[in-house]
Formats: structure tokens, C-alpha cells, sequence
DNA sequence: AAAGTGCCTATTGTCCGACAAAGTGCATTT
DNA sequence: AAATGCACTTTGTCGGACAATAGGCACTTT
């Protein structure tokens, strides 16, 4: 029972019960056989249906249930849903914390993607994209003396602009990484909260590039404006070497309405 | 029992006891309390601890198993695993698929994220990364003429550039973009063969720019890689504003060793 | 008639007890 | 020491059971 790779054969799996209930029922809904909205069955039905006891049915669901796949509301009737990335995201978010990934690996990052995310933002922002950024700069100009509910409202800035780009893989692609930026911004702005004035002026650099279609200036306040968001970092006394902290981040207010 | 949002008071939500087993352990593990490759007790212990059923414990077992935290070796005994990126990563790429995301999205993210990774992969690849380059190199060159494997070793090209740049926030984000450009890469280079030599001529000016530490070249030619990439699926006769196809991502053979 | 109330039933969440199959560890055999 | 065999542990599945809750329907109220 060595684990060497000896020998010439692959491990065999042997799948279980519920594994295939939830494969099944999975199968239906990528191939759109089952679609956004169809209910399932009761467990009675599924039980009928695949011929197997309602324990294993339950935790055919509940591996379905946590990917996304299938939802219950309010502890009532299974339906197919469009998995909201959400869940995925924080999931995902949570794995990194786990890695003990670091502030200069989530920076790095962020470059890139809010670089990209402005870039294609500038290219296809809608009014309504861009009346949201106003409104969102609105509510900045507002609270730039309250660092607490300012990393909030910028949390939110940046989902808007990832919003704006119509790009639901770019936008998907961010938002582990983005899920991790809040409690860090938080954690800034509490410490260095004279950098709200900085920032709110860079939204507006941003909206304003993005209404007169101007990429490279679009890009490079974005880079600013997350450049400052390290220098924050560092000025709070952090290495930027350290991992993220073990913050569980709680769904940030900001990425409510995604 | 209206949505509408009268009423001043927030939808309680009771939580179930599958639930708290889940969130309990979870927390032992995001905490730092539980460490990657501790065991979890059997199913008979978690009855004890927790006073509660064991099919209840098994469904919350089952959920922390999907996340990724907690992982059973072949039936047997469970411990906790640092999430490993890819089954969170290709539930991403399905809730992608069922989506229905465009082309058009896929391509404008790997321009992003590919440009991304190979510029921090040019200030950060070690010797062993480069190697790593160099061997898959030699095998792209070897299948030159075989669409189906070149594409295959061009995945893995782009697993081993995002790994070079030793950010895992960065590898993680475009994990499941990536999991959905190998059924496309398949797909063209199936369809438009003459394209193999294009390929490997890119994947060479990108090795070279990474060993001179030249940034631009290195993004440069990214770009044109991707771009042919790009160019093929339209050569292919497809509109790029069409959905991803329903291919379901089998785990992609190039993203194994991730 | 529309709205509010209370009851009935369907369905879920949980529990109990049980068994076959497969993995584990130990003693025995060669 | 290595291979074999056996007893014990643990998981996967099963059947049945019950309280709590949601949904639907009939009934009452205004």
C-alpha cells in the first residue's frame, strides 16, 4: 500500500451514491437541460427517482447546495440557480488566507486588474455604468472624513468600474482578490486616514477619464490610486511581505449588490 | 409573506445543525486552530464532540469536503487540506459556462491576466521556472504537427508562466478563465492546424524575454500570442460574441501538476 | 370581495438503529 | 522479513421515525 508510484495502474475511485446523485443532477443543469429557475423535486421525488435512501439523496444536495448549483429557500423547495459567484468568491478568498498569501502578492494583482478592469471600463461604460460612479462619488465626497465607511464606498467604486466593463469573466477573475482588498482598506483607512482626500481625488480622475473615453489617463490614475492604496499599507507600519491577515472576511458591505 | 420590502425587520435565518458542524470546523481550520494535514476525528468522534446525529455530521462533512477544507483520502480517514485551488477554480469555469459568457469576455480577460502574469513573470522566474519553460518548449516543438497535444502543451505554457511569477493571488484569478481557454485552444487548433508554428515561434520570443528580464518584449509577444489565439477561433468560422460552448472542462490535463 | 385567521398536509431537518463493504492493524505462517 | 489471514474499525447506505415549519385551503371578519 505504498504510496511510490511503482506499478502500472491508476488508482481506482469507486463512486458513491451521492456522489452520483449530485453528478446527475449536475449533468442536467450544465448541459441546460435544467434550467435557471426549474425546481427540483422534493427529496421524496429524487428518492423515487434515483432508487436511493433520502440520507444519501441529502448529501447529493448538499454537495450541489455548496457549489452553487441548486438552492433551497428559506428552507423550502430545491431550485436550479445560476451560480451566484459570491459563495464561490469567498470561498475562494478564504483558500488565500489559508496560503497565507501576502500584501505584495494581492497588490501585484490588483494592478493588474484594475488596470484592465478601467481599461475596459473606459471602452464600454453605459450612462447608467457611469451614473453610478457619481452616485458612488457622491456618497465619497461625503464620508472622505469617516475612513471606516470610505474604504466601504471604495470597495464599492472598484465593483462598479468592474461592473461597467461588461465583462463578467474580468469581473469574476477580480473579485476573490477583491473580496480580500476591503478588510485591508479598512485596516488603511483606519490608520492613515489622511489619505481620503487622495483617494476620492482619484475616483474622480478616474470617472472623469472614463466619461471622455481617455484610456491612458484612465489607467494611470487607477495605477496611482492603487499605488497609494500600498503606500497606505506601508505607512500604517506593514510589511508588505506579510501575510494577510487571518481576517475572515465577512461579505464586504461593498460587494452587496453583485 | 410578500418580497416586497416592507417591514422593518431583516428575514431570520435558523441555522441547521449540518450547518453549524460545517461552520465549526471551518473556523478551526481558518483560524489557524486546525492545520493542513491534521485529522479530523471519524464520524464517531464528530458525533460525540458535537452531540448530534451522524447523518447531520456527514452532511456537514460533506459540505466542508466540497469547499475544499477538509478532504477524505479514498473512504478513508479525514483531514483538513489547504484548499487546493482547482475543484473551487473549475466550479468557477462551469458557473462561467452555465452563464453563458462570451468569447469576446474570455479573450479581453486573458489579454489582461496573461500580460499580467508574464510581465511578473519576467521579474521574478527562478532557474527552475525557466527550465520548467525550456521543457515544455522542447515538447511543443515536438508536437508541432499534432493540434489536439500542442494545445495541451500550450496550456500548461500558460500554468508554468503564472507560476513563475510566484503570486498565488495572481495565479488563483485566472485559474478559471484558464480552465475554459483549453476546450477553445483544442477546438482551434483542431480547426486551424497551420497555426502550431505561429505557436511555437510565440512561446520561444517568450521564454527568451523572460531569461533577458526584458518586460516589454515579454508582454509584447504575450499580446500576439494571444491575440493569434484570438484570430484562430475566428478563422474557425465562430463569432466571438457567441457563448462559451457547453463543453463541460474536464479537468484540463495541462493544469495537473498545479 | 378582500383581508385576516386557523387548521391540515407536505416537506424538511434530525434522530435511531442496522448492515455490508472496504480499510487498518495485528498475529500467524512461510 | 515478507506474505497471508483474521478480527476490528469506519464508512456508505439503508429503513423507519418524529417534531417543526411552510404552503395551501377553508373559514371567518369587516
Amino acid at each position: 500500500m505504498s504510496e511510490t508510484e511503482l506499478g502500472r495502474f491508476d488508482r481506482i475511485k469507486v463512486p458513491s451514491a451521492y456522489e452520483m446523485v449530485a453528478d446527475a443532477i449536475e449533468r442536467e443543469i450544465t448541459s441546460g437541460r435544467l434550467k435557471p429557475g426549474d425546481q427540483i423535486g422534493t427529496e421524496a421525488d429524487l428518492v423515487r427517482q434515483f432508487g436511493v435512501n433520502r440520507s444519501t439523496v441529502r448529501e447529493g444536495i448538499r454537495v450541489l447546495e455548496q457549489s452553487g448549483f441548486v438552492r433551497r429557500e428559506t428552507g423550502r423547495k430545491l431550485f436550479v440557480c445560476v451560480p451566484r459567484y459570491r459563495n464561490l468568491s469567498s470561498r475562494m478568498s478564504r483558500a488565500m488566507i489559508i496560503n497565507e498569501v501576502t500584501f505584495r502578492e494581492l497588490y501585484e494583482t490588483a494592478q493588474v486588474l484594475e488596470g484592465g478592469a478601467v481599461q475596459a471600463a473606459v471602452e464600454r461604460a453605459t450612462d447608467d455604468d457611469i451614473a453610478a460612479l457619481e452616485e458612488n462619488q457622491l456618497r465619497a465626497e461625503s464620508v472622505v472624513d469617516d475612513p471606516i465607511r470610505l474604504a466601504d464606498v471604495d470597495t464599492e467604486f472598484h465593483a462598479l468600474v468592474a461592473r461597467s466593463t461588461r465583462n463578467r469573466v474580468l469581473e469574476l477573475a477580480r473579485e476573490p482578490a477583491a473580496l480580500l482588498f476591503f478588510p485591508t482598506s479598512e485596516m488603511i483607512c483606519r490608520r492613515v486616514p489622511q489619505g481620503g482626500s487622495r483617494m476620492v481625488a482619484a475616483h474622480r480622475e478616474i470617472i472623469d477619464a472614463i466619461k471622455a473615453r481617455d484610456v491612458e489617463r484612465a489607467r494611470t490614475w487607477m495605477f496611482r490610486h492603487v499605488r497609494d492604496w500600498k503606500r497606505g499599507f506601508e505607512r500604517a507600519g506593514r510589511d508588505i511581505d506579510e501575510p494577510v491577515e487571518r481576517i475572515f472576511p465577512k461579505l464586504s458591505p461593498g460587494a452587496s449588490f453583485l
